[in-house]
DNA sequence: GCACATCTACTCGGATAGAGAATGTCCGAGTCTCTGGGG
DNA sequence: CCCCAGAGACTCGGACATTCTCTATCCGAGTAGATGTGC
């Protein structure tokens, strides 16, 4: 139960180009080097937001990557799904039907307790990423780092 | 962000666990039978619960595993933990102190946004589990499948 | 019939391979910009 | 002075290694109970 490291970049590089002005794109190269980063292994990241539809990607000189939408519009959900994968965190293999101890089907019409323990705690974690936007990260950046993004 | 397999077979193993008779141990082998697991593979995940303190083992004929506590004293995250491990599922990397970006140090006193949001929804994770045991687990059960265990 | 020493069989525990995912890196395809020449 | 063609450089995207965790397995150490013998 280890979150990606890539999904701190990748949060992090989404509340850069929330800052950037509209219709500018910003290089993976200089997302790589404002944080210090492995470019080569970032645009792994950025081309999974691209492909999650959270980032717009132009080639050529003067070219990058920008917000597809509102910052307002992107969780913090969005993004770990994108960079983690969107798929349940478990999937219960019904073993209470397997073995020496197994149960009929007819007594297994509702979801086993193991697994609706798991996936609620699971649908909670989600709506506390989906609580937060990118918007909501940006406005409680320190003032410093904000005016050197102008920059 | 998957859950560990081996979390679902503790679980269920601990409810069984739950429904023996107090000072009864259960060997791993009979646990493996009950639910088709692979003996050597979930002996693992048993040992894994004896360090943590949830399982007491007893060695020699008629040994096995037994709870090491009352079942309504052992909750998912307990399980959850002992399995999967109880490290923090994120670990802030301090990226905006590095790169271009960097900010300085004083501007750094409060915990990066990022680091809060991803925190605070490992923690509503945290406190779902925490409200679910093993008990809780044994009473929604079907009638049928308690009778089982008798045998 | 009872107590004891031994022996057997059963239990868990740690050390040891294999598979899959996450991490990290590289080079090629496409495109926008800039530059130079001609009208 | 303006327009156009070409070259150049910069961008992302997909294909290729490496490392680490999870999965899976085996054999050895230790112990409780059963057994056989002697009293």
């Amino acid at each position: 139960m280890k979150l990606s490291q890539g999904v701190e970049w990748s949060v992090h590089c989404a509340v850069t180009l929330a800052q950037t002005s509209p219709g500018v794109s910003v290089s993976r190269r200089t997302l790589a080097e404002r944080y210090d980063l492995p470019e080569a292994y970032l645009a792994k990241h950025l081309k999974a937001m691209v492909s999650a539809g959270l980032l717009h990607a132009t080639t050529g000189p003067r070219g990058g990557f920008r917000l597809a939408r509102a910052s307002e519009e992107i969780t913090m959900l969005d993004v770990v799904e994108a960079i983690d994968g969107s798929g349940p965190q478990f999937v219960c293999q019904e073993i209470r039907q397997r073995g020496t101890a197994a149960l009929p089907p007819e007594q297994c019409r509702e979801r086993c307790g193991v697994a609706l323990a798991l996936d609620s705690a699971a649908e909670a974690w989600r709506s506390s990423l989906r609580t937060v936007t990118i918007a909501d990260i940006v406005a409680r950046l320190p003032a410093g780092a904000r005016a050197q993004l102008q920059a």
